[in-house]
DNA sequence: AAAATTATTTTACACGCGTAAAAAATAGAT
DNA sequence: ATCTATTTTTTACGCGTGTAAAATAATTTT
């Protein structure tokens, strides 16, 4: 079936050089690159191709290669659609390049972070694309991690781990959500976790901070309990606390993130407390990440948008110059890509 | 630093067990199954694996080995938190078997589901547990793939494809649904894409209208246009045509999938109808999954659950058994589980 | 047509480990 | 102390490829 008619059983590259009557270096050669080769060479190579199925042996060709075509990807919660959809554009980048992506989540836990960065070394990958956890990583082990492979951080920044980072600049969101909010209503306060996940609330709130400072307008930061990823749960019970409480003094709330956010609107429609821009709403919401479901939320989410293109392209060449480079760049690179305000029906 | 105070080099399994003064075959014995070895040996080699930092060549074991640890993992849309959820389940498993899961997304499209199986093929794995697209699916494709790795299919049921398949009881779901709806308000009419993407959705649509037989009730079926993955929007601009044609002839609705449902409540919200069987609602939606989102929706959404533990536990086990068995089972198993009615808001 | 360039073959070795068979050493039982 | 069963070592080979150097062949340039 697989052979045309003949029997032969090509059990390795020699078997297929034999029957096509060319050596098996020249064979090696041509899938390391196929331009290397004749063209009447690469010709009859890919007729046979065609004709019996013959593929190299994984194992063996990354066994002798100085370096492997693996990339490794790692986010650190899957379940989050966010990751998911960025893991993909990646993904595609790195197959388009002719590199075999392969993806990990640390599920929110630094244990599993820690085993995920033990298995990618054991592949040997070319290089590594890292969002991680944050707060709860293992600074020590990331960083002898990112000293024996060539590693790009994304989405979250840590201090001098990584030859590279690559993500979203927190300051433009922040600035955006909170420069649209004063201007069409009351100055919103910041909600966010009291223990964040990781850096990028920390920014986000010291870019409210320094948002309200330059509108000459009174913050108000409202932090509530809670760890873990579960992010929505935690904005729904800490908004159902301090809606009870009545402790908001503002109408107007920018959540740190989207998911925060949708647990805040949970909150709010279990309370009967109506919210969005039109009449008879008492509350306004705002927040940030343009999460994929953001548009479906009942009001649909007003916030700022990754620009999830420029973010994934960005690190994947950056990804491929550094490995280009022999795994060293001179500088620790830092890109940050703006947001873009997306106003719906919540602020 | 790794190295204690020597020098030492340890570049593979020869030099680890010359360091430690015995045989490189029984250090690989050790690699295998640590109890093959004598206590005493055991102990040496794993004070020496504290001390120096060897690990044995992972492309190197799997070109001699037999077969593969690797255990491929295949859901056919990542960015539907569902499957990363059952995805974790699913790694942890095999994790803890002694076994190294690979996880890879179709993302909705035919042509990579394709890719997905061939760099699969490639790695050689003991197993493979797959979900499918479905209907988008090439069934060629998929059952040459089965018939050569061995293959347990999950979620979604292909007739004949795989040695076994695990997955939820759809009469179970919609069973339980209909009669709850039917028992507290009026009988629901039935929400679906005209095109479903998967199995499941059909045998849903069978069963409710087979329980609406029974129950003696008139069924209603509501098919929308769109095809793809992004079921939100699809049902959001369905329920947005239905509710605006006023075709809706129960104030009642069953939506196939939660995901549907979502884009459903954020129709509703956007035309100010208000959902759920408090004072004051005019119509009530259920739906079928527990998407981890639907606690969240406004109102949070009445639905039923799968049995997430059961399916992930039991397709991991049936795996491990074709596994054992060499590849090949008696019979093609197929094993469902019940869902549970998880009462909400919404309906 | 000879020379220079480029492509291919040959030869030879390396990679790091699995595995099988036979020989040797060890531990436990009699 | 002898026998037996178990574990370990030794020896030897295989897996399927990369890769480097030298030799050869084909192609292009002069």
């Amino acid at each position: 079936m697989q052979d045309k008619m003949t029997n032969t059983e090509i059990k390795n590259m020699a078997d297929f050089a034999a029957l096509i009557g060319i050596s098996r270096p020249t064979v090696s050669k041509y899938f390391n690159d196929p331009d290397s080769v004749r063209d009447s060479t690469r010709e009859k190579i890919e007729r046979a191709l065609e004709a019996y199925n013959y593929r190299p042996n994984i194992y063996a060709i990354n066994q002798n290669r100085r370096l492997t075509k693996n990339i490794g990807i790692v986010v650190p919660y899957l379940a989050d659609p966010f990751f998911a959809e960025i893991a993909r554009k990646l993904e595609r980048q790195i197959i388009d390049a002719g590199f075999t992506p392969t993806l990990f989540s640390s599920h929110g836990e630094q244990l599993l972070e820690t085993m995920v960065l033990d298995t990618l070394r054991s592949i040997k990958p070319a290089g590594v694309l890292l969002a991680p956890l944050g707060r709860a990583s293992d600074k020590q082990h990331l960083d002898a991690f990112c000293k024996d492979v060539p590693t790009i951080l994304f989405d979250s920044n840590l201090e001098d781990i990584g030859a590279g980072f690559i993500g979203s600049d927190n300051f433009s969101f922040v600035s955006q959500t909170v420069e649209y909010m004063s201007r069409t209503g009351s100055a919103p306060c910041f909600f966010e976790m009291k223990q964040p996940a990781n850096p990028n609330a920390n920014k986000r709130r010291n870019a409210y901070l320094e948002m309200m400072k330059r509108l000459n307008l009174t913050p108000h930061v409202i932090q509530i309990d809670g760890t873990g990823w579960n992010f929505e749960e935690i904005g729904r019970q800490g908004a159902l606390k301090i809606l009870r409480d009545d402790v908001l003094v503002t109408d107007s709330v920018l959540c740190s993130n989207d998911r925060l956010a949708i647990g805040f609107l949970s909150a709010c429609h279990e309370l009967g407390i109506q919210v969005g821009r039109e009449d008879g709403c008492t509350i306004r919401i705002a927040s940030h990440d343009d999460h994929p479901f953001s548009k479906f939320t009942c009001p649909s989410l007003t916030t700022a948008a990754h620009d999830y293109e420029s973010v994934s392209e960005k690190a994947v060449h950056t990804l491929f110059r550094l490995i280009d480079a022999g795994g060293k760049l001179d500088s620790r690179e830092e890109t940050l890509f703006a947001a873009r305000l997306i106003m719906r029906s919540s602020a």
